[in-house]
DNA sequence: AAATATATTCTACATTGTAGGCTAAATGAA
DNA sequence: TTCATTTAGCCTACAATGTAGAATATATTT
């Protein structure tokens, strides 16, 4: 069950943080991104588990670095969209137009 | 428990298909306009539960009209988006348009 | 009254959203 | 070589949203 090839919000804003970082692509920088540009303050275990299921699915896949030569901690896991990913990306964002598309022009997209 | 105004995509659907709709905004018509406007054939019955769950946060009110001189057939709910329902269904967007800023645009948008 | 048309409501379950605690793995200090 | 500390990922649990389909309501036409 499930033909579903369909994004929800939050899956979207993570797919999204992760294209928009050029390295360092990982779990906690994710989590940052998402907070500065939606200022939304989200827990980073809802990022992770988001993550997870976005890999399950297909949209994206992951592997573990080298670790950090900074001051300790565990490797990293660095994310990659995969074409699915991108195309249901894409997809929602179409959709998405396509609803707003000749309503009111977005107000004060401050 | 759930401080959260935010709205999911389904109901941010749900939502501008409401708000297009010129005249007889009522269940049946804002499921057309999801699937004319979307592709995505949904079930009615996903839509009234989307409406209803909107209602109980405030984000659109209903009101009972008459029955339809038409060919029988039950009375219509119809249905106004409330400020709060702007007004976060404008925030969803700002988000989302913070999210894809500056990436690249949608390719191939047909 | 029965069939039919139109529309809404109810029920149930799947998927997604989200927080917070737990675990792992590395470094630096004792 | 052990322990505190740092960094990061994983696990668990539950709430909210997505979604289908059956059941119900109410009107008209036959």
């Amino acid at each position: 069950m499930g033909k579903n090839d369909s994004l929800g919000e939050f899956e979207q804003i993570v797919l999204l943080a992760l294209l928009r970082l050029q390295s360092d692509v990982y779990g906690v920088n994710i989590w940052r991104e998402i907070g500065s540009r939606t200022g939304r303050d989200v827990s980073i275990g809802a990022v992770y588990t988001t993550l997870e299921r976005l890999e399950r699915k297909g949209f994206v896949s992951s592997t573990i670095g080298e670790p950090t030569p900074e001051r300790g901690g565990r490797a990293k896991r660095y994310y990659k969209i995969e074409a699915p990913g991108q195309r249901a990306l894409d997809m929602s964002r179409e959709v998405m137009n396509r609803m707003w598309d000749g309503l009111l022009p977005s107000p004060s997209a401050g």
